[in-house]
DNA sequence: CATCAGGGCCCTG
DNA sequence: CAGGGCCCTGAT
């Protein structure tokens, strides 16, 4: 395990207003030891230019002003340009510069959602891991129900993870392609990943093709045709990549699973995919993915909070 | 105890 | 485009 020290500490002002827990921590993510929450404070690995770094992130500010501590754990001195780009790109991945004021100004008094908006006012996107991370987690999420996910990613992380511990704190990375894709697929399969050992190996492979600061220059129908060419990367994986990894904003469909919910958040008496999504659509138009987006955090929230009974079948845990 | 649906993708027909 | 196969969990 490495030991990573304090090596660079900076106050960033994010965009306001900016709800810092809500703006680093989803409950609805399954729990892995990639990323460490405390209310106020966030540890997480972060892989960037070849560097395995420590971050830790604290509150600094409140809703209206607000201000993040940034504090960068690592072995060894970091360049100016290094640390600039890394700034960038962690401006990048929490959008700490969007602008959400328009989205509020508008349905703040809405009938349906303006209450969510209000409790939830100041909660940007996020997505702590880049285009690699998130292929290993979308085939590790596939097929498989929450327990299962949890037991293959902790087994592949023991064996080809990255350990590091800073701030007293231990976090796994997930491995380097450069590292898995010398691995035997029989060897993955022992860890009882099933047919995804294959999926990793070949997603793997074509991942070191990609230009992932590229592809985030592209369109959205045209990233979607790129990264649908990833072996394993399926129409279901391809939105929360393009929603997570590339920050679009798109809705094409709701999970069954998920009209249920929608359904009941929106008095809709209908569970049919299509029929919620052109509520939304005549309602909310483009925002109709950020109204979503706040609908399904208040409800996880919620039930992390206090288990919510007719949610507890549909979320696994 | 044994079946078998379900979940997301690839591949074949 | 439809449908079988992959792999395991959990419901029947």
């Amino acid at each position: 395990m490495e030991k990573l020290k304090l090596i660079f500490s900076k106050i960033i002002y994010p965009k306001a207003p900016y709800n810092f827990d809500y703006s680093v921590h989803n409950p609805s993510h399954y729990p892995t030891p990639l990323v460490k929450y405390e209310k106020g404070k966030l540890w997480f690995s972060f892989r960037f230019g070849d560097k395995l770094l420590g971050i830790k992130f604290t509150n600094s500010g409140s809703i209206n002003k607000p201000a993040v501590k940034i504090q960068i754990y690592y072995n060894d001195e970091l360049s100016k340009d290094y640390l600039k780009e890394l700034l960038k790109e962690l401006s990048y991945r929490f959008q700490f510069e969007k602008d959400y004021s328009e989205f509020y100004k508008k349905f703040e008094k809405d009938v349906l959602v303006g209450k969510v908006l209000k409790k939830f006012k100041g909660m940007h996107g996020f997505c702590i891991e880049g285009l690699y991370e998130y292929l290993m987690i979308a085939i590790l999420l596939q097929n498989a129900n929450i327990k299962r996910t949890v037991q293959m990613t902790n087994s592949m992380l023991g064996n080809y993870g990255d350990k590091i511990n800073f701030d007293g704190v231990n976090l796994f990375a997930i491995w380097k392609p450069e590292r898995l894709i010398n691995v035997p697929e029989e060897e993955l399969r022992k860890l009882k990943v099933g047919y995804r050992a294959k999926s990793f190996l070949r997603a793997t492979k074509d991942f070191l093709e990609l230009d992932e600061f590229a592809m985030r220059k592209l369109n959205d129908s045209e990233l979607r045709k790129e990264l649908l060419k990833i072996y394993g990367v399926g129409p279901a994986s391809v939105d929360y990549i393009m929603i997570g990894v590339f920050n679009r904003e798109i809705l094409n469909t709701i999970p069954p699973w998920e009209t249920k919910i929608y359904s009941k958040l929106l008095k809709l008496n209908t569970t049919s995919s299509q029929r919620i999504m052109n509520f939304l659509d005549k309602n909310y138009g483009k925002y109709r993915f950020n109204i979503i987006g706040y609908l399904f955090a208040d409800i996880s929230w919620k039930h992390k909070l206090k288990r919510i009974n007719w949610l507890e079948k549909l979320l696994p845990y």
